[in-house]
Order: C-alpha cells, then structure tokens, then sequence
DNA sequence: CTAAAAGTGTTCGAAAATCAGACAAATCAC
DNA sequence: GTGATTTGTCTGATTTTCGAACACTTTTAG
C-alpha cells in the first residue's frame, strides 16, 4: 500500500527534467534511473503524460497549496514564492518544456479552491453573499497565478517580494472590488 | 526487486534516532513513522538491533567507505570528515545511544579493508612484501578510526582538519613504520 | 505491586506490487 | 528509407506488503 517506488519513479523524472528537456526523456529513461520495471511505470501511470499530470499536482499542491497554518494570504503567498525559489522541484523546467497552458490550468484549479476556501472560512462574516465571496477568489486567484507565471517564464529572476509589495493589493490585505455599479472594500485579515 | 520501502523503513528510523534516543524507539515507532505494516519490518529486519546494524554497515561504508576517486589518503579521509560533519547520519547518535564497542568494530573492519585495498592498489611498487603492506594497513585504520572515535565521542566539535594535521602522519603522507629493529620509510602517494 | 496497556516476534493466507518476456505498432536517428 | 529504439499492452510467475491473530514480554499508571 505503501507506493514508495511510484515516488521513485516520480522522483527519477523530476531529477531528468532537471538535466534536459521534456521531449528528449524517454518511460525507458525514467525506469532506469530508479532501477524499477518498465512495466512499473504502466502499472502506476498511464504514460508519461499523466506522469506529468500527477507531478504538476503534486508541485502546485506544494508551491500554492495549503494555506492553513498561516495568518494572513500574504504569509502564505511569500511562502509558496520561497518554495518555488528553493526549487527542489522541475515544475519550471516542466514549464518552460511543455505548455504554460497545461501550467496555468493547474495552477488555476489549485489556487481558485485554496482562495476560494480560505476566504469562506476567513471573511464569513464580511457579509459578503457567496457570488461576491466566489468572485473575490477569482480575483485573488488571476492575480496570484499570473504573478506566478510572469515570475517562472522570466527565469525566476528578480525579487518576488518586491514585486508583490508593488502590487500592493496582496500585502495591504485589502482588496478593492468592483461588482456592476456598487463598489465594496473588504478587508482580509 | 527494488526495495524501496526497506530504504523509507530505516530512513525513518535515521529520522527517529535523531528526536530521541535509542531505547524510546520501538519498532511499531519506525513502521507508523513511515506508513508501512508492522509485519514488513521483521519481513526485511530481524529485529530492531538487526536495523541498527544494518545502518552501521551503510553508514560506515559512507563515511570511510569507497576511497577510489582520491589521489591521497588524505583527500578520502577529509572529505570523510565532511561527511560526518553534514550528519545526514544518525550515527552519531547511534553511536552515542549504543555502544561503543559496536561502532568500533565496524568502522575497524571498513576501514582496515579499504586501507588495505588502497596500498595495496598505490603502494604496490614501493618494494615492501605482503607482510609490511598489511601492518602497514593495521597502522593507519587505528589511527583513523581512533581519531574519527575520539571526536565523534567529544561531540563533533573542534576543527578535524587541525586535528589531522596535528596528527601530521596523515597530512605529510609519509609514514615512519618499524618493523622488530629495521626501520622502513615509505611515502605513499 | 499489580492491572492494564503497549510492544514483540511469529504464524497464516489474502491482496497488491513488481517482475520478465514477448509482441505489434509507432517513432527516432542517420 | 531502414534499422534501431521506444511505446503500450498482454500474459503469468514471483515477490512484497498487508491484516489479523496469537502467546509472550515489557512498560506504564495508579
């Protein structure tokens, strides 16, 4: 039950994506890195897409995924900046060697359902009703995932606390949201 | 074939060994730490003590383990140095929660073979029979290990490298060898 | 000190994971 | 273009991991 040789081979092909580009790694690569069957590999996954697939999760679970334990969405932001930083992880070789669609998709995904949880818990009683509450994580949501992108295709360069206390918005906590004709503040602690 | 939850068994126990002693460890500790059944530890170990040595055996071979890739003995034995230093290892603790003896039967029996291996390899042309070649390898595993003992024993701390070279047998790479009443110098590359 | 709780070491058989070897089809390298 | 490599899939054998049970010893708590 306990798959540790999935995580083998999970690790095998993040420390190839780190050697050279997606397209030039082959399943007969990845096994042999971690001396595990071919056959393996079919057995966990499907190809070395959902490979992929699953690494992307896993990362983007690690880079934007738990918020709980920290105070505020800034602490939480920063964080995950560092992590990606630190980068033990292939997710930017992944990025630059497949598709900053297949990247932003998930990112998308991850983060709308962490904002989106965060702020149900952490601003129920702002009275916001839940279109404006779904609203508010989408906003948070693009502008986290596009920050994070725009910082991954530039090479990772450049300070992201810097570049997060110019947009403001995140490290004030306050967010200014317009819906129709109504314009509402609301504080996120 | 590839044993990968007998690795994740005894880094779980590295992990353990480095938050309390020895004996509050129990086998049941290990398995939950790493999320594997009771049954497959004794199905790879023994029992616990057969763990520990197993992890000496690695360790060790780590630690003053392969000595090709070095020019000198001196080079291998600092970079063993470092090793120990990092302390990914829980030897120290090993060491210090167990016994004695144990650890210094095995970095003697690792060592001495190496030793020997190593002259045996660099020291062949240097005119000294079998005999001079094997006290010769008995010399410098005790002082090794001896030294290697001392400072596991006194905490790690102190600067190694100054202690090597107070020992200067090592650093110069000479070694003054005497054999009933004839003296023998012999420098060892 | 004693009773309850926890840990040990071993058994059994079931279930899951890993393997080796083969295959046609697709893709790559030259 | 063709020869070599890789892919995805299939079989069935083998190994590994598991859950549950058991008598036994050790540890913990009152």
């Amino acid at each position: 039950m306990a798959q540790f040789t999935k995580k083998a081979i999970i690790d095998a092909f993040i420390e190839l994506i780190g050697e050279r580009p997606f397209d030039k790694i082959t399943v007969k690569d990845i096994v042999t890195r971690c001396g595990v069957n071919r056959n393996t590999f079919y057995y966990y996954f499907e190809d070395i897409y959902a490979l992929v697939d699953e690494l992307f999760q896993i990362e983007t679970q690690n880079i934007l995924g738990d918020t709980s334990g920290f105070d505020t969405w800034q602490d939480a932001f920063l964080k995950a900046v560092d992590f990606v930083r630190q980068n033990r992880l292939g997710i930017y070789h992944l990025y630059k060697s497949i598709s900053r669609e297949r990247v932003e998709n998930y990112l998308d995904e991850v983060t709308y359902n962490n904002i989106l949880n965060f702020i149900k818990k952490e601003a129920r009683d702002i009275a916001a009703d839940e279109f404006d509450i779904e609203l508010m994580a989408r906003f948070y949501t693009h502008a986290l995932v596009g920050m994070v992108l725009e910082w991954l295709s530039g090479g990772m360069k450049g300070d992201m606390n810097a570049a997060v206390e110019r947009l403001g918005v995140l490290l004030d906590g306050n967010i200014r949201l317009t819906l129709s004709n109504s314009e509402k503040t609301v504080q996120i602690k």
